[in-house]
RNA sequence: GGGGGCGUAGUUCAGUUGGUUAGAACGCCGGCCUGUCACGCCGGAGGUCGCGGGUUCGAGUCCCGUCGCUCCCGCCA
């Protein structure tokens, strides 16, 4: 008998199936149990009254995997109005102990350090593992937009020779008795390769050796990173930047809407024009709004880009909002200036419910451009050559952004901690598991 | 890296101005219960109060150090 899914059960009523997964609960009376299963398809129950069955099942631990095989009926009191009867219950596999974690309960009650520290139970839970359905509906979301957009994924090293953009912030480790690096960006060859394919993306880990220890912060995280050749300035990349959200709202609306009713959320509206605000006017805002003097900073504080979100939601309706123009000191060596305005960056944050979730903008494409550059922060070219031969060659104007995957998830399902969008997080004191 | 808060049972927490054998809920073990759905009821086990030092007749409680967790800031996606 082949397998059936607990969320297929519906369309079986009447038919005898098969189903397998983990012993997620029991409820023992004298006479009859219920034996909740979980498989990926979610929760079923099953109506235990055979005295030697319940005895099979009576002894068997939490998280027990099980194959079931049992007639599935009709039942308006069951949770899901179907259950599976008269049940042939077969042990897969045995757990050494009971599990850590109370995985029955509708939401956990453990503390973050102690899901963490037990994540390969821990995610088992419905709730928990919803988190990571909607992560991927995302990313296979960003995937088919920039796919139909012309796009071609590329796989870029994450062991360098060179620290890339600040030179602080990245890890080293030994490379055959040599120094190297673990990637923080793939900065550098996705603009190399806009050479090649004119449009490319990529999806994979970065690492960030930043000593912070906050609820936003991780050292090793997905950036989801696109770079566009052709593009008229910044506000072109802004444009293909609000497509690959949309996408990943219609891939998560499309493919993660389980997750979706299990999380209790709702996706944004991401408006046709996302409001854009000047860093200058964003300041003179902020200024204006609370009474605080931040005239003069080169970036926003975060409880200033919440304000922003805030500002955005209440004059625009809209969840997120576009800051452009971010001052030129403190951008890295390859950042546009703005036409006219060189003081100012052709470049770009997003923000997404009051939290940096993209930063983007237009590079510089002129092969002198880049030798001016380098030269005036005092930085070599010579650890660059392979970079520069692009633009010694001949390169478009072009730019790009990168959107931080877990801090979108985050603020789409609401949780406080971005390690709670993260199946296995790597901060300044998390090595494992 | 700077500042605040918190470390008590497997888990989540309570513990009065320092005072006798440190409590609850859930989990666990034993028993009862024909429909539960956070099932219910009865009984039981389980704690070097993070660790080290100090003050005191007496410390979970006060002081110092240390380790861990957490939030805010700096910075970032």
């Amino acid at each position: 008998m082949s397998r059936t899914y607990t969320d297929e059960l519906r369309r079986h009523v009447g038919e005898r199936v098969q189903l397998s997964g983990w012993l997620h609960q029991q409820r023992q009376h004298s006479r009859i149990s219920f034996v909740i299963l979980r498989d990926r398809g979610g929760l079923a129950q099953i109506v235990v009254e055979e005295p030697a069955v319940v005895r099979t099942v009576a002894p068997l631990l939490p998280e027990t995997v099980l194959a079931v095989e049992g007639v599935v009926a009709d039942a308006p009191q069951a949770p899901g109005g179907v259950e599976l009867h008269d049940p042939a219950i077969t042990v897969i596999a045995e757990p050494r102990e009971h599990p850590p974690i109370e995985l029955r309960r509708p939401q956990l009650k453990e503390q973050l350090p102690t899901i963490l520290d037990n994540a390969p139970v821990a995610l088992r839970h419905p709730r928990q593992r919803a988190i990571f359905e909607v992560s991927a509906a995302a990313l296979a979301g960003y995937r088919m937009t920039l796919d139909r957009l012309g796009f071609t994924e590329i796989q870029t090293p994450k062991i360098v020779g060179g620290a890339t953009e600040s030179g602080a912030n990245v890890f080293e480790l030994d490379y055959f008795g040599r120094r190297a690096f673990l990637a923080q960006s793939p900065q550098l060859y996705k603009q190399m390769l806009v050479g090649v394919f004119e449009r490319v993306y990529e999806t994979g880990p970065v690492f960030r050796a930043e000593p912070h220890d906050t609820p936003r912060h991780l050292a090793e995280y997905v950036s989801l990173d696109a770079e566009i050749g052709f593009i008229e300035d910044h506000r072109t990349v802004m444009g293909f930047c609000r497509e690959a959200v949309v996408g990943m709202l219609e891939g998560v609306a499309g493919r993660a809407g389980t997750a979706l009713a299990q999380l209790g959320i709702h996706l944004p509206m991401v408006p046709d024009e996302i409001p854009v605000l000047h860093f200058a006017d964003a300041l003179a805002l902020i200024e204006e709004g609370t009474g605080e003097a931040v005239t003069g900073e080169l970036d926003l504080a975060p409880s200033h880009e919440r304000w922003l979100g805030e500002w955005a939601l209440r004059t625009y309706g809209s969840e997120f909002v576009f800051v452009e123009g971010y001052p030129m000191d403190k951008r890295p060596f390859y950042t546009h200036p703005e036409e006219g305005r060189p003081e100012f960056s052709a470049s770009f944050d997003l923000l997404f419910r009051g939290l940096e979730l993209v930063t983007g903008g237009q590079r510089l494409h002129r092969y002198e451009d880049y030798l001016r550059a380098l030269a005036e922060r005092g930085m070599s070219a010579a650890p660059l050559e392979g970079y520069l031969q692009a633009f010694r060659y001949g390169m478009p104007p072009h730019g790009g952004f990168a959107i931080g995957l877990e801090r979108f998830v985050s603020r789409l399902t609401g949780v406080q901690n971005i390690r709670e969008a993260t199946l296995f997080p790597r901060d300044l004191k998390r090595l494992s598991p």
